[in-house]
DNA sequence: GACAAGTATCTCGTTCGGCGAGATACTACC
DNA sequence: GGTAGTATCTCGCCGAACGAGATACTTGTC
């Protein structure tokens, strides 16, 4: 792992941005008597809910790699604990909605908020050629990050 | 959760980053037969090799959030996997330095080498005034996200 | 140099998140 | 209306991580 130039100082860096903020997460879940996955659970149904569409059982448990048995014990252990509720689906029956509870979205907030309000004021302080290269950074390495195949999940084969 | 201008998207996609980097190494530790923790451990230890220092037990339990049990089960697996080994230290008998072996850095560099690689070719797109924006963003980001305390583990308290 | 206090790691027994297999309930096709 | 397909749940089990405490070594202090 020789240096290649000063462009792994940052691709470092940002790796210790992802350790840091697995790291704040799971301090967020641990406070909270949560675990790391009930965390990333929320967190993928809020962002479902920000983007108009519901989120089923099936589909979160697809999102988090856990089969059927563990979605189910999941949204278990988070309806138990009051931050989300199952709505049966009025069209298909066998279908199971899963939707946050306000507290819950607050509560996630009130942690998280802080540290998004940060990056939010760090980035005011870049102009728009700036952010362009911030932006065209995080997307080439996300894209770069998910290409090589996402394995397929055991059980409940879609 | 209102769109507080067009920096939020830059945050959910900081977010989506961190979460596809996770998923990225989860996919290295499932295809060779280790946990996402194992993934983690090898990470602090080629950290702590590359910063010239050794990597004791205690050190690196705490680095990952284990307790003294967690720790030596951790290492226990790493060892048996080959992936790492124990070596008792000369002055202080009761430590235990743990060293990477050398397949495990190459197993390692053969996953993650495409997407660092990527990562470089990127930034070296940039002038250095983009590639300043983004290494201020990373570090003013990794300082919030360490920010607030890191709360104190279970046994082996220092 | 022996004794107490401190430190690093390990052992033992337990808890609980997640898995595999399969049951159940509902939908859709013919 | 029966058969195949799909979504979720139940059951039994495995193993990562925990709490408590044993063990081994070091560092005072007298």
């Amino acid at each position: 792992m020789s240096d290649q130039g000063p462009e792994m100082e940052l691709v470092h860096l940002l790796r210790a941005v992802a350790v840091e903020l697995g790291a704040h997460s799971a301090r967020f879940a641990q406070r909270n008597g949560m675990h790391p996955t009930d965390v990333r659970a929320l967190i993928a149904l809020m962002d479902a809910a920000r983007a108009g569409e519901a989120m089923t059982a099936g589909r979160l448990g697809a999102a988090l790699g856990l089969n059927s048995a563990g979605t189910t014990a999941l949204v278990d252990r988070l309806e138990r604990a009051g931050h989300v509720r199952r709505v049966r689906d009025g069209r298909d029956r066998r279908r199971v909605t899963v939707e946050v509870d306000e507290r819950a979205v607050a509560l996630g907030w009130s942690h998280f908020g802080p540290l998004i309000g940060r990056a939010v004021e760090l980035l005011r302080g870049y102009d728009e050629r700036e952010r362009a290269a911030i932006r065209g950074f995080l997307t080439g390495v996300r894209e770069a990050a998910g290409a090589d195949g996402s394995e397929p999940r055991h059980n409940d084969p879609r």
